[in-house]
This record gives structure tokens, sequence and C-alpha cells, in this order.
DNA sequence: GTAAACGGTGGAGTATAGTCCACTGTCAAG
DNA sequence: CTTGACAGTGGACTATACTCCACCGTTTAC
């Protein structure tokens, strides 16, 4: 298929697609029965712009997409080698989980600065605590 | 004091808070006793980057951090005024924890394709399900 | 007196992930 | 046959938050 198809078919702009293709993610096909220039993109690279997306969902870069795809070219992204990067990467949401629940405490531990026993604003003209180390 | 100092007692670099000088953020005094076209940093303006370190930790950007510097300045930065802004932050960060959540979740879905019942791998050699949309 | 350490400025570069633009060539419809 | 939609290329630009650089002047220590 062409790009304007790709591009319907894989939600991604035929900008972010060709931008891919700079960064080697994926590489269209030339030539074919015409001679116009044009790229021919197959269903395997479909295939590959949604494992794409569904990887960087995941929060994977871009750069990180790249070596799990040559995994995958090279046969090797299998549920072995794969299995503790998985795991990586869930500690590592793990880890943003605890710093923004400790954020969000902090935040709210501030507003509570503003606050008498039952919630009301205290001193509604007064600095806000937020500001202060 | 000079920006050395400042830098040892904030714990940002020169460069950093540079930076934030160019953006606004911060405005050295000038000239005093010397000659010397040195800038002179107050004992606020230390107070006022510690204040930037702390909001951004709580991930505002540096544009926010601006706007409520501003209101700082103005004498605006109140309870009143600003605990709305932080229960926007937290209803940020609440929906950032949800998606990491879910992503969390997908992740062990996907590697649970991989395991069977006793969490050994079923067939390593398989392409991982991660891919797969 | 000279060298190191510190201060200043303006500007470029980094990373990430696109997005947009100008300019050109090709294809299909009326 | 021309117009519009689509294709191609290279390069510039966006946002965020720095970080680094060259090049220069000043201060301090020996």
């Amino acid at each position: 298929m062409l790009i304007g198809q790709l591009s319907k078919a894989s939600g991604l702009s035929r900008d972010t697609i060709r931008f891919y293709e700079r960064q080697g993610l994926i590489i269209p096909g030339r030539g074919d029965t015409r001679f116009n220039n044009y790229k021919e993109y197959s269903n395997d690279i479909l295939e590959r712009l949604l494992s794409i997306k569904r990887l960087k969902n995941f929060g994977f870069t871009l750069k990180e997409v790249s070596g799990l795809l040559d995994m995958l070219d090279a046969q090797t992204a299998t549920c072995g080698n794969l299995s503790h990067k998985i795991d990586e990467k869930v500690l590592l949401i793990e880890q943003k989980i605890s710093e923004l629940k400790a954020v969000r405490k902090q935040l709210l531990d501030g507003k509570r600065g503003c606050q008498d026993e039952s919630g009301n604003l205290k001193t509604p003209g007064a600095t806000c605590p937020v500001f202060v180390h």
C-alpha cells in the first residue's frame, strides 16, 4: 500500500511514518511495477507500526522500541529474552507511581496548611505553604 | 552573594541559575559598591530558587512556576488563589498514576502470555506477546 | 606578576518525538 | 488539459529544561 493508506490503517500521520522511516524503524520497499518513485508499504510494515504504537504506549522510548524491533528482526524477541525487560519496565513504572504518590502527598500536605480542621480555608490571604521548603 | 555561593546554597548549577535568569524567574541586583559587573544575589533570591526547586518537584513546569512566582510577587499567591491549582495538579497526578497502573497491567498481562500456570516460561523461544496488538 | 578561580555574555547543542514547510513530481477525474 | 489529491525530498521549527562553549574581564593566592 502507499503511505496514505498506511497512515489511515495505522492511525499515524504521514509525517510520523516518515519520521520513523528516517529513524530506520521501518524500511519500505521501492520500485514495484511502477516507476514513479512511490514507496510500497507491506502489511508487515503496518503490523510493525502497530507494534511501535503499542510499545510506545508502554512507555518505551523510540530508541528502546528500535532495540526491541531489532530483536524481532533477529527472531530473538522471545519471551525468554524479553521478560526481564518487561520486569525492568514494570519496576520503573512502579517507581514512578511511588514518586507521584509522594508528590501528591506533599501537595496535599501543603494545601492542608491552608485549611482548618473542618477543611475550610484558614486564612485565604496568607501565602500558600506550597512555596515553603 | 555572588553566583558561586548561590549555586552551592541552592544546589543548582550556575548555568541553571543563569538560565532561570534569562527566563526572568529571578532578577539579580547589580552594581553595589563594586564596579566589576558582578551580579549580587540576595537571600530572597535564594529563597526564590528553593521555591522553584520545590515547585518543579511538584511537577509544575517552569512556565507554571513562573506564573506562581508572579502571584507571589503580586502577593496573590494565597491559599485561596492556589488551592484549586493544587487540586488540578493533584488530579493530573492521579490520572498519571491510573495510566501507569493500566500500563503495568498490560505489560504484566503480556508477560503472563509467556508463562504457564506456575509462572515458568511456557515457550521461551516464542515471540513475546507484548508485540501483539 | 602571573596563574587559577571566578565572574560576565551570547550563542550553540542535547534529548525526545514529532510537526510543518517549500518545492517538486505523479496520478486520476472531469 | 488542467486541477486537486497524493507522493517525494531536505531542512527548519516546536517544546522543555537545561548544558556547554568560546571568549572575555576580574579577583585572589602565591
